[in-house]
DNA sequence: ACTCTATTTCGGTATTTTCCTAAATACCGA
DNA sequence: TCGGTATTTAGGAAAATACCGAAATAGAGT
């Protein structure tokens, strides 16, 4: 879960789950919409693979990544666990 | 919001609100819980209050942390956003 | 005013993160 | 097999973060 967080807490990678939450995209294609090197957006994108946020699939010679969505929900659950509240019912 | 994602990134951090989560505590009484410097956990105070994740309060010469439970549920519900469900209600 | 306790700020070092360019890899189509 | 496009890996510089011990601040009681 550690690496969960650690894959949320930058701008760029939030930016990228925000992005494949309309539609799974190519690595090219999400490095568009940043002003940054391609090779940038790779370490961003292994981040988040390695948190289990994002999938990927090959398609020829792109590469397409979805987002994982049952992992952000879990990263969710566990703060509203934080907060007190059980997450899955709200009158425990 | 980045904030509290940057608070969140940190083992140290998370556990202090979960040790929070029962009852508000002293910045010693913490530090009591880690094996860390005190200089080295007034910093992540700092930052969990920087992300108003937490309030303090004087008590004396003592201070006293209390969680702001407003602010995580906040970010479970911007993650559950992420996710695609509107966290306010389950059928838009 | 002095002292004791609790906490934070300061100054510095070690580690980690972020970002880049250049080079390597993978796949496809001619 | 060769050339082109898509993506990642390698190597390294700069900035941010985490940590510590020493010193500074704040309040309470004497």
């Amino acid at each position: 879960m550690s690496d969960v967080f650690d894959a949320l807490a930058h701008p760029v990678r939030r930016k990228v789950l925000k992005l494949l939450r309309k539609r799974a995209m190519s690595a090219g294609e999400l490095a568009e919409k940043f002003d940054l090197a391609k090779p940038t957006l790779s370490g961003h994108f292994a981040v988040l693979k390695a948190a289990d946020l994002v999938r990927t699939e090959r398609r020829g010679t792109t590469i397409l990544y979805r987002l994982n969505m049952s992992v952000l929900e879990e990263a969710a659950a566990s703060l509203m666990d934080l907060a007190g509240v059980s997450a899955k019912e709200q009158k425990p």
